[in-house]
DNA sequence: TAAAGTAGTTTATAAAATAAACCAAATTTG
DNA sequence: CAAATTTGGTTTATTTTATAAACTACTTTA
């Protein structure tokens, strides 16, 4: 029947971040904030969400003085992605 | 980049009643309500939704003396879905 | 050295989803 | 047959989520 769509993944800015950091090895807070137009509050807010639900890595490092905030997906991250598009898949192949 | 995604379909529920109305002629509120396990208060609040928004067309009738409630997608659902679909492709397919 | 910019985080607010409570009629049951 | 339960919903309240606004800390530039 209809199986529950991961609601981590399931909003519009979480799964872009996602979808950006499962083609890339690895991604700057400032370069998804630049790909998904998203505000630096926002972005800020779903990255952790999606780091406490283990879906991604947060690195915290310095830029000189500047933070540096880099991002990379995990295997949970990937599998979990995978799931959802499969699930997806079952709403919208009918 | 990333087009915004419907809200309206962007929901677990409505996306649900409307993949079952892309596939059938027009279904009863108590069958969308098994078929997408929902409680029925948060069914028809969904289903006002997509009937303001000119996705769903809603027919209130009585069998006997009990209230009747059938749903049938419209044109302008059917375009929102395709749309919604090929949006989210952008998303999923990288 | 004051103003503006960078790279974020935290907190507040708006919007959405969901649940709980309710209604009217019909049906079942003790 | 009268009370309790079920059916088919709607309305209202609550919780959750997403988003925006405000803030921090440091840096660069005029």
């Amino acid at each position: 029947m209809f199986k529950e769509l991961d609601p981590l993944l399931h909003s519009q800015l979480r799964l872009a971040i996602v979808s950006i950091l499962m083609s890339v090895d690895s991604a700057e807070f400032t370069y998804l904030k630049e790909q998904t137009q998203s505000t630096a509050g926002n972005l800020s807010v779903q990255l952790d969400k999606l780091s406490e639900a283990g879906y991604i890595q947060i690195d915290k490092s310095f830029n000189g003085k500047k933070p540096l905030t880099t991002c990379s997906i995990t295997k949970k991250g990937i599998k979990a992605f995978d799931d959802y598009v499969k699930t997806l898949q079952g709403y919208i192949k009918k």
